[in-house]
DNA sequence: CTCCAGGCGCCTT
DNA sequence: AAGGCGCATGGA
């Protein structure tokens, strides 16, 4: 027998997914920073649980560390049950969105926890994608708990819940490098711990209540409050615009003026309609990753300076 | 060295 | 309503 024995997962299932699926588009599309490849596998925590991703021919073949009987949780946060058929269909009559999605045709959208997708984005306020990595990461070995990962595969640690967030100090937040970030983290996680407050609850509102909600949290714009509703909430018509996205609808669609970034949101909200959302992260990857010259030029960045 | 990064909040007009 | 600026930190 090989030496392999001792790395057995303890337990394993290939998910087939609905229409194209790309492990690698989808994450490391922005949507999430705590993913990371080592050899051909995708290593991440997803409720408490350690997982790797292989794409395969037979489909996307998940190990465990501990056992499992019931994938629905790693089903739920990949969304290989989607159907992107018909939001292909309505999107491919864009040009500019069709030549995104013939790019990156396996990128798709997660369905993260709501907790871990807020904290993440205050935390990302002017930051690098790296960046936004290096402080989560710290924040997780100093203030998570650790999870057991197969033989071979680096230590991975749980999000810190939002109790224990809350039960922190600025200073200790601080050490974790966010800077001015941390009384917007600290103060959000200790209004969330008000019974009243349940983050879960938001997706049972319509899109610009549930907005405003968020945006009533410290450190929660519009922009932040548009990535928590996509990518953790399912309002998949919600459009998240920063810096890039602000870019790319001018270069595509107002290459002569610079409209405000309300006049921007709702263009992209009449324009992409209940698909806006999976319109954003191709126009994102797509620009941001793929073709980011197109992007360079002074007339582009003017607008977001 | 300077510039800038998946913004937000607050202060001016 | 719209525009300017400071905020920590670190990489380019």
């Amino acid at each position: 027998m090989s030496a392999a024995t001792c790395s057995e997962p303890a337990a394993q299932v290939y998910l087939v997914p609905q229409g194209r699926y790309s492990l690698d588009e989808t994450l490391a599309s922005g949507q999430v920073f705590r993913w990371s490849k080592h050899k051909d596998a995708w290593c991440g925590v997803i409720g408490g649980r350690w997982v790797s991703l292989t794409s395969t021919p037979q489909g996307i073949h998940a190990q465990t560390s501990v056992p499992v009987t019931d994938w629905r949780w790693l089903t739920d946060f990949l969304q290989t049950d989607l159907d992107i058929a018909a939001m292909h269909a309505v999107l491919e009559d864009d040009p500019w969105i069709r030549q995104a999605m013939d790019a990156m045709p396996g990128l798709r959208i997660l369905q993260q926890d709501p907790w871990e997708c807020l904290a993440s984005f205050i935390v990302s306020s002017t930051k690098q994608v790296v960046q936004i990595q290096q402080i989560l990461d710290l924040l997780c070995c100093t203030h998570g708990k650790p999870v057991k990962a197969l033989p071979g595969y680096p230590p991975s640690w749980t999000f810190p819940p939002i109790k224990v967030i809350a039960g922190l100090s600025e200073a200790e937040l601080r050490t974790c490098k966010m800077g001015f970030r941390a009384p917007y983290l600290l103060e959000t996680a200790r209004k969330l711990l008000d019974p009243a407050w349940n983050l879960d609850k938001l997706r049972q509102l319509p899109l610009a209540e549930a907005r405003q909600r968020l945006t009533a949290l410290p450190g929660v714009g519009d922009k932040i409050a548009h990535c928590v509703l996509l990518f953790s909430l399912g309002f998949y018509e919600s459009f998240p615009i920063d810096v890039w996205i602000a870019r790319a609808l001018r270069h595509c669609y107002f290459p002569r003026r610079a409209p405000s970034m309300k006049r921007l949101q709702a263009f992209a909200e009449e324009r992409f309609g209940i698909h806006a959302g999976y319109a954003q992260q191709y126009l994102y990857h797509y620009f941001r990753v793929k073709n980011r010259a197109a992007l360079a030029s002074p007339a582009d960045r003017a607008q977001t300076r």
